[in-house]
DNA sequence: GTTGAGCGTT
């Protein structure tokens, strides 16, 4: 954000048009950081506009004012929208969630460090960042073909404090040339969807790998199935891509199950409710995502819907939001422990315990709960909690946050009340795809009460069901 | 031709 201040997006540009040249053109304004401009991925073709950015932001005004031709071509100077801007070009809110979801919450000592001179030494660059705190280790990527520098890098830092500083400014002058920095994303969380296939295994809710849980889930029951889920979720809203989550493939997917393995989930979901900053801090990964999805009102319907779509490409510039909101919707399904924690909030404790399908399903009550509690419209928040209960209940799990733990019958009667369990749900859920969802296997969702029975089975009927959803959107 | 790309190694 800070970077965008100077930010100037030109469009129109000529194909001849270089980040050289763009430079040497406005540069007659005032310093520029830099410069960019965009080609295609595939093809390297020069795709028409590019962005410059300006030390000064103030400059920005002049340069607004004038007509600037650039290579024989009229080109078109705005000020750039950031990132999330222009995904959801609606809603002006930008800030919230950036300041959680980039990763305001988000603790690290390492940082990304973008646009590097390929000149650059890990000398170079280390003497520089040495003056924000201890570095603790210095990389600079380069290819492994071609083994040039792949123009980005890593510094650590033996202290968050020191990234902190770093982070003041997103570019810093290393010997006049300008670099990016930005936390590094915690390559660990992110196993890549691919990958091993699963080690999870373990039959109890969250199986095992992080990401792998995921399809773990195949564990319990095929009606648990992820891939419907995700299914359901892209249907809503678009999403794109084929993986579960539906985003950005990058981070995502780690960080939502990474933390729900570990239980720390459990905190994650308690902010929810709470929104408190306090468990940002202990699970970062969480910590976005539920803020993300409930401050950021795009953020929330994506969490619900899902994706934000966009995930991939937001990726970066807001990589916590997107997909982090995706998250917060889908750990609630799949993390029974996670649910019951947020549901209470703290509660957490029992975490990964809770292992029938069933029960993970109870979660996703309550993942929706914390949404609901944030936003009147989804419903009743204790009509969720319930349901956490009820499925923690069955877990044997006390300790579920919110308060009486137990009680799978009264946890199911809030669970029915609730505008989300009422007959077909419909009404308060706001979620066509969940409707949708509900109305076909509706047995067992909104199904009354006898509830907590009821309530339960109700969804993992609903998901079992789900699979012929998928069939039927091809 | 008009709103972005980049995230690791040992």
């Amino acid at each position: 954000m800070d970077s965008d201040q100077g930010k100037l997006f030109i469009g129109g540009i000529s194909w001849e048009t270089t980040e050289e040249k763009l430079k040497e053109y406005f540069q007659g304004y005032g310093d520029v950081l830099q410069t960019v401009v965009m080609r295609d991925k595939i093809s390297g073709k020069p795709r028409g506009f590019g962005f410059v950015v300006f030390a000064d932001p103030n400059v920005l005004d002049r340069v607004l004012q004038d007509e600037h031709v650039i290579d024989g071509r009229t080109v078109d100077a705005k000020r750039a929208l950031s990132r999330e801007e222009q995904q959801g070009s609606k809603s002006g809110n930008t800030n919230s969630a950036r300041n959680f979801g980039g990763g305001g919450s988000t603790r690290t000592k390492k940082i990304f460090v973008g646009g590097l001179p390929p000149t650059l030494t890990e000398d170079g660059f280390r003497q520089y960042f040495e003056s924000f705190g201890n570095v603790t280790d210095v990389v600079i990527m380069y290819d492994q073909q071609t083994n040039r520098p792949r123009g980005f890098g890593f510094i650590s830092f033996d202290s968050e404090d020191a990234v902190d500083r770093v982070l003041q400014k997103t570019f810093h002058d290393l010997n006049g040339k300008q670099v990016e920095v930005k936390k590094a994303l915690p390559k660990d969380a992110n196993p890549g969807a691919g990958g091993r296939s699963m080690s999870s295994g373990g039959g109890s809710g969250m199986g095992g790998g992080s990401y792998q849980g995921y399809g773990a889930s195949g564990n319990n029951a095929s009606s648990y199935d992820s891939r419907m889920d995700s299914n359901r979720y892209m249907q809503t809203q678009n999403a794109g891509g084929g993986y579960p989550y539906g985003s950005s493939g990058y981070g995502t997917p780690g960080y939502g199950y990474g933390p729900s393995n570990n239980g720390m989930g459990y905190g994650g979901y308690g902010s929810y409710g709470g929104a408190n900053p306090g468990y940002a801090g202990a699970n970062p990964g969480y910590g976005a995502a539920a803020v993300a999805a409930y401050g950021n009102p795009n953020a929330a319907s994506a969490g619900y819907g899902s994706g934000p779509a966009g995930g991939p490409r937001s990726t970066w510039g807001s990589q916590g939001p997107s997909g982090y909101g995706n998250m917060g919707y889908g750990n609630a399904p799949w993390g029974a422990a996670n649910a019951g924690g947020g549901g209470g909030g703290p509660a957490s404790g029992g975490s990964g315990q809770s292992p029938t399908g069933t029960t993970g399903y109870g979660n996703q009550g309550y993942g929706y709960g914390g949404y609901a509690g944030n936003d009147g419209s989804y419903g009743n928040q204790s009509g969720y909690g319930a349901v956490g209960r009820a499925s923690g209940a069955p877990s044997g799990n006390s300790p579920v946050g919110g308060g009486a733990a137990g009680d799978m019958q009264s946890g199911a009667g809030g669970y029915m009340n609730s505008g989300y369990g009422d007959a077909s749900g419909n009404s308060s859920y706001g979620n066509s795809a969940w409707r949708s969802d509900n109305s076909q296997n509706s047995g067992n969702y909104g199904a009354p009460p006898n509830g907590a029975h009821g309530g339960q089975v109700g969804y993992g009927g609903g998901y079992g069901g789900a699979p012929s959803r998928q069939a039927q959107q091809q």
